[in-house]
DNA sequence: ACCTTTTACTTCATTAATGAAATATGACTT
DNA sequence: AAGTCATATTTCATTAATGAAGTAAAAGGT
C-alpha cells in the first residue's frame, strides 16, 4: 500500500488545484478534514490486522473490550449498543460470534425479563489479556515522537473538534 | 444517533477502568487512538450523508474531484488508484457508474493502448460545481471555533501521526 | 520474428458489514 | 385489561470492498 504521506502530499496537491478553479473553497479546512479522515482509515486498517490473527473484526474487539471494562464484566444488548455505537441488529450478530467462541455468555435478567445480560465467561477475560497488551508497543508507535504538549494538544482539538461534529449533526439539516 | 461528545465520555471512563485493571496500559496514547477513530467515522458518515442526496458514495466522490483536479480533468484508472487507495477492481466498478451517469467518458490511449483514457465530462464538472459548494459551510463548521494556530496545530499533529502511521507499516511484521 | 513476462484493466463470484422491517415477549399506564 | 412502549432477535435486502481468473496490449530477451 502507498504511504500515506505520499498520499498526503498527493491531497495537498489536488485541493491547491482545485483551490485555483474554485477559489471560495476552504481550502485550510478542506485539508484538515481529509487528514483527519486518510489517518482515521489508516488507523482502521492497522488495527483491523491486528485483530485479524485473531479473527476479531474492529466491532467485535470493540465490544469484547467494554464488556471487559463494565463491573463484573457484565452487559446488555442495548447499552453496549450505546457504549459501542452499533445497531440493535449487529449487536445480536456480534453477542452470537462471541457467544459461539465462548468468550461471553448471554442469560436472562431478574428483575427485567426481557433483558439479556451478557457477561464474559472467564476464557473471555483471560483472552482479552492475552491479546491486548500485544498491541500496547503499536499504539505506543503512534506517537513516539510526540511530546507530552502535543499529546495533550491533539487530545484537546480532536476533542473540539467532535463538540463541532456534534453541533452540526444536532442543527436542523436545511 | 448518540452524540459523539458522549460517546468520547463513555471511551474515557472504559479506558480509564481498563488500565485499572491493566497498568501497564498506555491510557494516554490509547485514549488519543479512539479519539481519532471515533472523530475520523463520525466525518465519513458526515460526508456520507452530504453525499447521498447526490447518490455518490465516499470513494466515487472522491474519485470525481481527483479527476476534477488533474488537468484536463483527465486520468487513467491507475492512476486513479493511486490517487484515491483504491484497488484497481474497485476503480472498474466506480468508473463503470460514474459513466453510468454521464459524468466520466471512458477512451483509448493513443501511446499505449493498454491504458484506458478517462476524461471528465462537461456535464460532470458541472455536477461538480454545483455539488461541491454547498458542502463549504458544513466543512467551515467542523472548523469554526479554531483559532488559526489551532488548525496549523492540528494540521501538524496529524500529519506527524501519518509519518509514525508509515513507521509502523513499513517496519517488518513481528 | 517468436516466445515470455509485465502491465493495465475487466469480469465474475464472494465476503463483510450494516440496515430496515417484522416478530415475540415483557413491562408500564391508565 | 387494553393499549402503548421497550428489549431483543430474526429475516431479508443492500451496500461496499475484495479476490481469482481472464483478456488484451506492450516490452524485452533470444
Amino acid at each position: 500500500m502507498a504511504r500515506l504521506t505520499h498520499c498526503i502530499m498527493l491531497m495537498d496537491e489536488g485541493i491547491e488545484r482545485v483551490n485555483q478553479i474554485i477559489p471560495s473553497l476552504p481550502a485550510m479546512e478542506a485539508r484538515l478534514c481529509r487528514l483527519a479522515l486518510m489517518t482515521g482509515s489508516r488507523m482502521e486498517e492497522g488495527l483491523a490486522a491486528k485483530l485479524k490473527p485473531y479473527k476479531l473484526n474492529h466491532s467485535e474487539f470493540l465490544t469484547l473490550m467494554i464488556l471487559y471494562s463494565r463491573p463484573h464484566g457484565s452487559s446488555t444488548p442495548g447499552e453496549l449498543c450505546e457504549l459501542a455505537t452499533q445497531g440493535a441488529t449487529n449487536m445480536t450478530r456480534i453477542a452470537n460470534t462471541l457467544v459461539k467462541r465462548g468468550l461471553i455468555t448471554r442469560g436472562s435478567s431478574e428483575e427485567d425479563r426481557r433483558r439479556v445480560q451478557i457477561r464474559m465467561t472467564a476464557a473471555g477475560q483471560r483472552f482479552v489479556q492475552q491479546m491486548f497488551p500485544p498491541m500496547f508497543p503499536h499504539i505506543d508507535g503512534l506517537f513516539t515522537d510526540f511530546s507530552e504538549a502535543d499529546k495533550r494538544q491533539l487530545g484537546r482539538l480532536l476533542r473540539k473538534l467532535a463538540r463541532n461534529i456534534d453541533e452540526i449533526n444536532e442543527a436542523p439539516m436545511p
